[in-house]
DNA sequence: CGGCGATTTGATAATGGTCAAGTGCCGTGG
DNA sequence: CCACGGCACTTGACCATTATCAAATCGCCG
């Protein structure tokens, strides 16, 4: 299963041998991208895809004063510009926040596989929707007080991190930088810095050095009033993240 | 063309025979719904969509504080939870804001129209990616400053109902209350009066009794910070607005 | 007329932005 | 090996925006 596209589908829906067989056929390329590099442009009319295969990318606006507002982040497995399968044009920016893999499917095999396999593309859209289901979230989260929104932030990463598989003992790598979460949450960076150190010092996390962990996550989970639901995470993904969590 | 999915779809695509065929034969069941009241509520598992005919509804989620937030606000020819459609449990509430006439279209429907007819599914998905859309830039409005808040929602409004031939002379109805524009700004209702009355004695707007005018579209956009492409709305419908709104 | 919800106004307080300066940690180059 | 430069992070002081509290007014419907 070295191909991420069929790994990605496996985990969705249970594959038939002939959905299987139409997937191994889709077309990919894989190509590193360095950090802080764009992906695809506001503007941009991609022909094709780009799925995380490995690192952090996130979606971002650039606004009239010329702030950058990051509205997602994006892991393994995920398929940011999606969108511009059905969008004449791109209405945000992807960029890569630390080095990434990328793996590049063009929107024509995205088409032929979701014309010909209905649960195919059943299963992308749905993985559209629960990306709509964040930037809900966000749209809510924006709105707290800053403690409350960046333990919620963490609580979300963690969450979608473990349910990739990319946690261990409450840890994960999250090569960000407090400006990254400035422009995550909207706050400045010298009080996301000092909202840090609330965190930290309440014993609910650490995060630096490219790594964030999480000490106490009811803690860190009631603080910024998380909910896993609206990240319609398997059933599986969820227990097993209690377990390991808590 | 009474019938509002026939509509709808026929903006999105040009329709063949055979797909206008398949979609007069959906069963849809028109209800009028009342003022401030569910039409399906966080933690539902819906076997329907709701098509937005006429009135305005919402998508609200409640805080851990209890407090409540809109998220998008939807206008006639929105179906504002087909995410029902793939996702397990809704996230959010959808409401209704005024009085709304809705039409009623079970799954079973939809899934069949887009399992036989690929390019009513891509219409759909693509609506749905809309909203996606609209949601990111929320998130981006929600960080700026009051003004330009609600500007930018009242731009925003004002080109999807002209989108949706709601709007005449630069007028629409819009029966909101200023607590409603505060659950979806995150504004105070004193601070939102405050600013609608800058707004008003700025000569951007009037708003009051249902109604809301622009009188200067330019300024309210500019203000706003308002670029209308991430509405991906149908080059026509964006022709007709400027010619209308400048 | 009474009452209720929506809107308006005033005064006060706090959250969080901005400015400014300083610290610590590398990687580079002398 | 050490000095330098850059970048992320940290800290302190001040101030603007906006929330909160409280009360008055308006309009509408029963």
């Amino acid at each position: 299963m070295a191909n991420p596209l069929l790994k990605k589908l496996a985990q969705m829906i249970a594959l038939s041998a002939s959905e299987r067989a139409a997937i191994g056929e889709v077309p990919l390329r894989l190509v590193t991208i360095r950090a802080d590099q764009d992906i695809v442009r506001e503007g941009d009319r991609p022909s094709r895809c780009a799925m995380i295969v490995g690192g952090i990318s996130c979606t971002a606006k650039v606004t009239g004063s010329g702030r950058r507002q990051i509205t997602a982040f994006h892991i393994a497995g995920d398929i940011p510009d999606l969108m511009s399968l059905h969008l004449d044009q791109m209405d945000s920016d992807i960029q890569t926040v630390t080095e990434c893999e990328v793996a590049f499917i063009d929107h024509a095999a995205v088409r032929f596989l979701c014309e010909r396999h209905w649960r195919i593309a059943a299963a992308l859209w749905r993985s559209t929707l629960i990306d709509a289901a964040i930037f809900r979230e966000w749209t809510v989260n924006v709105k707290r007080r800053s403690p409350e929104r960046l333990a919620h932030l963490f609580c979300e990463v963690m969450a979608r991190m473990e349910a990739a598989g990319l946690v261990t003992d409450r840890k994960c790598q999250l090569r960000l930088t407090q400006g990254d979460l400035s422009e995550a949450t909207g706050m400045s960076p010298v009080h996301v810095n000092r909202t840090l150190q609330a965190l930290r010092s309440g014993g609910l996390i650490s995060f630096g050095n490219g790594e964030l962990t999480i000490h106490d996550w009811e803690g860190l989970a009631s603080l910024g009033d998380f909910v896993s639901d609206y990240l319609h995470l398997p059933q599986d993904a969820i227990l097993t993240r209690d377990v390991a969590l808590s």
